[in-house]
RNA sequence: GGCGCGUUCGUCUAGUGGCUUAGGACGCCGCCCUCUCAAGGCGGAGAUCACGGGUUCGAAUCCCGUACGCGCUACCA
């Protein structure tokens, strides 16, 4: 196996959305699969029918489709070891549940919710651990076989020998110790004929030739279960990876009541993919030197498992943004536009028909002031209308008793140019500036803030480019009118 | 309660016994650049490496204990 390619899996349930942990998980997976050409698939583990929810794996794998993250086998990709979704396997998991019990290692069990609700409280009471009492194996062959043909709802679970140790090797946290004394007499088979997580995913696991577990840390408590599971049924065991949990600022488990954990969420919210999977990449791995700006090859290129961290990270959400502007930052124009377009489409300016060309023009000169892709709306409204108010600080600050008169001079040198260069405007306002006798400053701060009712934006000669001689000249004489003190 | 995992600037992290007066990044502050705002450059504040014991000539790094946090402890995943 040593020499065999990887071969992963990203088993989430399917709850509704894809959680921002489970895109890491799912990255990892990933990242480690193509690292060394292996394969990523993807199966979903829906043996809970209480917790189906109605679209949650088409919604999941949209999410992951729009991540990046294409996975080779899955839901609607089946390959050899089809199909993918656990409901669509029961007969596989009572067979081996079967094998088991033949083996003694499993056993059925027909206690009612009542008894073992009963026995919890009992033994929670004495502040003992809530375990199964094996009560079930002091039946007899005869009293199994009656109850099974008499339709008796069972229960098939694991029979777990009490005072050995057991051993998992995990490439993240070494090497951890269980003592059977605590492993529970696991149910494997429901009642409703559905398997439960443990049986399901080691069973999956082995048959879909998983070589490698890569899942969040709140499974290695279960792991030696699995273990146990592996070995009772002579396969070989895969190489674990338990994967530190994201947090919430407060350092609790990251959760939906602090703030967004659905990738939808930050999809929605303007989050380019890049910056997500760069940022969600480096909660708990890094390669050691001081890099932080990732690209998806890189990140494939890069990513080893032992570099993993052991401890949980918080989902920090200002350094999120600020990745996010460093990946708008490192697009060229035409990568950009598609996703200005898109914005626009859902803006006030949806009916509004803008030239490519305009729209690159904008992009580059607003590109390294923004954070998200709609900001180069937010900020910049006036590339897309005349502005109808003006800054007011900015008013009282820079137009003076004296600057009528002098946009008027700034004018009258606007409409002698013949094109809408930044060069002619240029032009234009050092010439007015020097035939004034002015400092040109007097003259670009009331024109950006005729031109743009703002303070604030990109050069001014670029401005002015954009917007054009004619709507240029237009917007002063119109600020000249508004802006009367 | 039991079991397991974890603990380096506010946050993400580098660090695997001497190179460390603990490095980088985000955020914050200041300066430079400059027509503004950004971006960029430079600099600053910010961590007694959770705490206490050991081991060692020497420990953030190894060992033990304690504290705290988190996870698991379902016919949920």
């Amino acid at each position: 196996m040593i020499n065999e390619k990887p071969r992963v899996r990203f088993a989430p349930s399917p709850t509704g959305y894809l959680h921002v942990g489970g895109l890491r998980t799912a990255l990892y997976n990933f990242l480690y699969a193509k690292h060394y050409g292996g394969k990523f698939i993807l199966r979903i583990e829906d043996t809970d029918r209480n917790r189906y929810v109605e679209g949650a794996v088409e919604n999941l794998i949209d999410s992951l489709k729009w991540c990046g993250l294409d996975f080779d086998e899955g839901p609607g990709k089946d390959g050899e070891y089809a199909p993918y979704m656990q409901s669509e396997r029961l007969n596989i998991y009572l067979k081996y549940a079967e094998e088991l019990i033949s083996k003694g290692k499993a056993y059925y069990a027909f206690d009612t919710p009542d008894r073992l609700a009963k026995l919890k409280e009992e033994q929670t009471a004495r502040k003992e651990q809530s375990k199964y009492d094996k009560l079930a194996l002091t039946l007899s062959q005869e009293e199994i076989k009656n109850k099974l043909d008499a339709g008796e709802p069972f229960v098939i679970r694991l029979n777990v020998t009490p005072g050995q140790r057991v051993i998992v090797d995990d490439v993240i946290r070494g090497r951890v110790e269980f003592n059977t004394d605590i492993v529970d007499d696991q149910i494997l088979i429901k009642s409703d004929g559905y398997p439960t997580y443990h049986m399901a995913n080691v069973v999956d696991d082995h048959l879909m030739k998983i070589t490698h577990v890569i899942r969040g840390e709140e499974w290695l408590s279960s792991t030696p279960k699995h273990v146990l599971l592996y070995e009772f049924l002579g396969w070989e065991i895969p190489v674990f990876a338990h994967l530190p949990l994201l947090l919430n600022p407060d350092k609790s488990k990251l959760s939906k009541r602090q703030g967004d954990v659905a990738v939808e969420d930050y999809r929605a919210k303007g989050y380019l993919k890049e910056a997500l999977v760069n940022f969600v990449a480096l909660l708990g791995w890094n390669a050691g030197d001081d890099k932080e700006f990732y690209n998806f090859e890189e990140l494939i290129n890069n990513f080893s498992l032992e570099r993993v961290n052991k401890s949980g990270a918080v989902f920090n959400v200002e350094k999120l943004d600020w990745l996010n502007g460093e990946h708008i930052r490192s697009k060229t124009a035409l990568e950009i536009l598609p996703l200005f377009k898109e914005e626009l489409d859902n803006s006030i300016y949806k009916d509004h028909n803008f030239s490519d060309e305009h729209l690159l023009k904008i992009i580059d000169a607003m590109k390294e002031r923004i954070i998200f892709i709609r900001e180069l709306i937010e900020k910049s409204p006036y590339f897309f209308e005349a502005p109808n108010l003006y800054e007011e600080k900015a008013v009282q600050k820079r137009w003076k008793p004296e600057t009528p008169d002098e946009l008027k001079k700034l004018l009258s040198e606007f409409e002698k140019i013949d094109s809408s260069s930044k060069e002619d405007f240029e032009n234009a306002l050092h010439k007015s500036a020097e035939e004034l006798g002015i400092g040109n400053g007097k003259l670009i701060h009331p024109v950006r803030l005729a031109v743009s009712g703002s303070s604030t934006g990109p050069g001014i000669f670029d401005l002015l480019h954009i917007l054009g001689k004619e709507e240029v000249i237009l917007r002063i004489k119109t600020a000249l009118e508004k802006i009367n003190n």
